[in-house]
DNA sequence: CTGAAAGCGCTAACAC
DNA sequence: GTGTTAGCGCTTTCAG
């Protein structure tokens, strides 16, 4: 049926490029491929022959004689934030470069048929399976372990520390935030949290305890309030915060999206910033940057966790025996205007 | 090689199962694509079958004999704006519905060989593509055309009216946005236009101009200041205008994140929104709900623009004579609290 | 109704 | 070096 509307455009096979060049097509296979024993004269005849006819290998049957697809699948929950889209640009590069493509699930669809999507995938579909599931990728890892399918998990440190996982230092970059601010002069800092539960975030709020305590600086809990990743949540946090008997004169959120609430929340109340308050946020997502003033955050590398998993997924393909093993990639303290030292 | 990889989990294939249930495997075949002619009975034991084994079909080689792959290609220009991801939403809503799995491809890898993509494409690894390219889909065209592939356009308008592509009522939405401000009482209205050149930026600056006129109100050119859809440019350009000897009492700007960038403006102005400035903006992304006060915008249907695209390409494939067509969805005034009457 | 058999385009032994 | 050949798992005639 639709294979009628591809009839239009010359479609040659290997079989085609094996007669112009006058060869058999297990000699052009071997060109194709990059084999060796094939004699300079005969592989150039052939390439020349590929290059008349625009001949390009059908991936199908290709993986189907050898097994391998030259496809990545990338499992993610949901398209909404920019978030994703830094990590997808990273494996993109990455497969781009090794002449992957990718092949994008999102798990909302994942209802009853979700084994046989697994399946379906560790089957035919693809040589090996990114995962970006904050929150419980178990249901899959244990099909794919299962299958002996090679994965690689992204930002996420719920499962054993056996499983091939890239991450970021969250603990240790809201350390150093917290330090940056206490270096400030700032004694009373506030923290947004992220949503409870999550690994990033437990990392980020004992990272700023951390940092506190270490400067022995008391854990004031009226200076923790809860959010959850979200602008209106933090918004609001922040309300409550300015409204204690004695404000904190620095608040870190835990993510940027959140720190643009507190800087809502602050102007809205008559602040300035950083005059009167100064304001850290994390991730570094591209907005971060053109709001006014821009804000000093921690910057988490997504494109480039992006590229660490999918190098180490590559590597396991190449070598199934390659030990797989935890990646956490630095986080990096961002400065820009929205803080200022802090003399009382 | 990795083949290996995959033995350890059961891979039934058609053979298997038609072993088990006692009949051929064309039967089973049969059976598995819910053709007719087949006993009721056997149809049921091959069912069994396929249970107790866990089949799963293998799609390599389903398209390899087949022809189709049920698959559709995705082509994006990039990953970096909640944007795509809205509109990414509908079209694998639409596709998880109709069992196609999705294939995604970013043209800033296709440098060199951005060919040999499209061919590889056409042939083998997808039944239909989408494109969401704002700006010069020509190149690819013209090889999806030579070779009679199916696709569909989203969200732009620039190639001949004949192309199956789905977009929204630009002109109409920023002409509603206009007449709204107007009926609110303002009459110095600026207006933040998006990337000249970009079809939807001019549609929105026509509909805006219309709607002025309509109303014989003067379209003050100092009005007008350019900008590309981003909030630095927004952030200097209303900057501007508030500068102007007779300001604007409200701004209309292109899109959300120009819009934010003319809120922050505002306030650094020490201007209240709604009180002494009215802002309305063009798309309706998350955030615009978000943000303090919630933003008045011109909401664009992304999603369900995914969908209809989605839905026209899968038309295409099931009957290749279908006629494509183009389709605007329409815009929607969301009025949020980002306006106020105005009654001088 | 059901089975047999011919490929789809390619890779990977195995010959020559 | 290069050619021959046997499948990979499935759809699809074509017989029976």
């Amino acid at each position: 049926m639709a294979q009628a509307t591809h009839e239009a455009g010359a479609n040659a096979t290997i079989i085609d490029v094996a007669r112009e060049a006058g060869v058999s097509y297990a000699t052009v296979s071997r060109v194709v491929n990059n084999k060796a024993h094939v004699k300079p004269g005969t592989r150039e005849r052939v390439l020349v022959a590929m290059q008349r006819l625009g001949y390009v290998a059908n991936l199908q049957a290709r993986s189907l004689a050898g097994g391998r697809t030259q496809v990545v699948g990338l499992l993610v929950q949901d398209l909404g934030t920019a978030y994703i889209g830094e990590i997808i640009r990273g494996i993109d590069g990455e497969l781009a470069a090794a002449g992957y493509d990718l092949v994008l699930y999102t798990t909302h669809r994942q209802t009853a048929r979700e084994s046989t999507h697994v399946t379906t995938l560790t089957r035919g579909l693809a040589d090996g399976l990114l995962l970006v599931l904050p929150r419980n990728p178990e249901a899959y890892l244990e099909t794919l372990r299962a299958h002996a399918f090679p994965y690689v998990l992204i930002d996420h440190d719920g499962t054993d520390s056996a499983a091939p996982a890239v991450g970021a230092t969250n603990w240790q970059g809201a350390y150093d935030a917290t330090c940056y601010l206490i270096a400030l002069g700032h004694k009373r800092i506030g923290f947004i949290a992220g949503t409870r539960g999550l690994q990033a975030a437990e990392d980020r709020r004992a990272g700023y305890l951390a940092a506190l305590a270490a400067h022995d600086l008391p854990a004031d809990l009226a200076l923790i309030v809860e959010g959850n990743f979200l602008q209106p949540e933090s918004y609001n946090a922040t309300g409550a915060l300015l409204h204690l008997p004695a404000p904190p004169t620095a608040i870190f959120a835990a993510n940027d999206v959140s720190a643009f609430g507190v800087m809502e929340a602050v102007r809205d109340q008559g602040l300035r910033i950083p005059q009167d308050v100064s304001i850290v946020g994390f991730d570094d997502i591209p907005q971060a940057s053109n709001v006014h003033p821009p804000l000093t955050t921690v910057r988490q590398p997504l494109e480039e966790m992006g590229r660490a998993a999918t190098r180490m997924l590559l590597d396991q393909l190449a070598d199934p025996q390659h030990p797989p093993g935890r990646v956490d990639l630095p986080t990096e303290l961002i400065i820009r205007h929205s803080c200022m030292k802090r003399e009382t």
